[in-house]
DNA sequence: ACATTTTTGCACCAATGTTGCAAAAAATAA
DNA sequence: TTATTTTTTGCAACATTGGTGCAAAAATGT
């Protein structure tokens, strides 16, 4: 397991720190997305706030996580399996942000419906978030 | 024009101020959403940052504006105008923030269409929020 | 015009995010 | 392995963003 996060960032070029590790490790561990608060507040690992901030800013860049739009004024950052592994990142999938748990997560299998934009408009990237309530809060 | 402001605040049984006028000024002349930072830069008013605050919150919660997710930290605001000048507010359509002129748009027009989620999933809210290059950039 | 209610501005506070720089850790070379 | 170079971390200090309590000011209702 451990192995398998050091493969990571090996991968991407990234030097194998503990912080990078363990960090990286409670995305792989967690069943939604992350705020850079989570991180923080997260009692067995403790690391200055601003090395968080760069993690989580040189994880992005890298393409291993991705960030998540949000209604309020947080970012949320999370990996999706599959891609993140094979070294190239697409998001093209839904999120899901639950009214009772808060918790969001990415529907891989969901695949976002075609969208049609007027003439003159070039579409880079859709990025699709529902919120409503998750399967185990039902 | 400042009657129509006028109309609007007192449809939403608010005081009419200074500076929820202006404000809903600037949101009447501006095609797409405006950021907290953009109404308090304007130059030709100059109110506390506090009001702007308290504005923005307010009209959110009459409906007078609604915020778009975005992917950084930041909030942003917009009126839809139809919608919002009717009284009760759908938010039913897409965002688009062009890649060249930063500017986000809401694209009235353009329908969100249905997303198929899991079992166990409950939809309540949709946002679909679309980057690339708008029509005026194109 | 007056009394009542609402809104504003100010001072202060709290959280969040950024930068420069020296110390520490990791990668590379010998 | 040890030494050297490069990268990352932690600290301090700062900037920005957002929130609260309260008195003054403005708007509303009579």
């Amino acid at each position: 397991m451990m192995e398998q996060i050091a493969d990571i960032l090996k991968k991407n070029q990234l030097s194998i720190t503990e912080g990078r590790k363990k960090i990286l490790n409670m995305f792989l561990n967690s069943p939604g997305a992350l705020a850079h608060a989570d991180i923080e507040k997260n009692t067995d690992a403790s690391f200055d706030r601003v090395t968080v901030y760069r993690t989580l800013q040189t994880f992005v860049e890298k393409g291993i996580i991705h960030n998540i739009p949000t209604t309020d004024n947080s970012i949320l950052y999370a990996l999706c399996k599959d891609n993140c592994e094979a070294g190239h990142h697409h998001d093209n999938h839904v999120h899901f942000i639950c009214d009772v748990c808060d918790k969001t997560i990415c529907l891989e299998n969901v695949i976002i419906p075609e969208v049609k934009l007027p003439k003159g408009f070039t579409q880079k990237q859709t990025d699709v978030v529902i919120s409503g309530i998750c399967n185990k809060c039902k």
